[in-house]
DNA sequence: GCCTTGACGTTAG
DNA sequence: ACTAACGCCAAGG
């Protein structure tokens, strides 16, 4: 059973699945916990695959943000739905586009 | 096969 | 706080 890159993104949905509402994680926490700690960039990699791709289940990935807050990712989004989303989560921000990690930050390899 | 392009992160200045 | 240079590695041209 070799691990393929397809297997890294099922790995990646995963732990972006069981993060919790409210909180946030960054690429670089995920590529750790899953074992490759230089794939922060596969991560992302991984999540546009996600929007591109049709799958199943519903998962949460507008609550990947970069280590320093910032939401890298909007633009993959329609709008600002990625910002939206996550101000209905009562996700406070510091910036326009920067989530206040020091409160919503969660750590997978401390809570998985 | 070579080169460029990224939802990234670390380090140095 | 900000910029630039790397290291990283899969994908696409």
């Amino acid at each position: 059973m070799k691990a393929n890159t397809s297997d890294f993104y099922e790995r990646v949905y995963e732990v972006v699945a069981q993060i919790p509402t409210g909180k946030v994680t960054n690429y670089g926490a995920i590529a750790k916990h899953l074992g490759v700690e230089s794939g922060a960039r596969m991560v992302g990699y991984a999540l546009n695959n996600y929007l591109s791709g049709k799958h199943p289940h519903e998962i949460p990935v507008h609550r990947v943000v970069n280590r320093l807050g910032y939401l890298t990712g909007r633009a993959y989004f329609d709008g600002d739905t990625m910002r939206e989303r996550l101000q209905q989560e009562d996700i406070k921000f510091t910036e326009e586009f920067r989530v206040d990690m020091k409160t919503h930050f969660w750590d997978p390899m401390e809570n998985l």
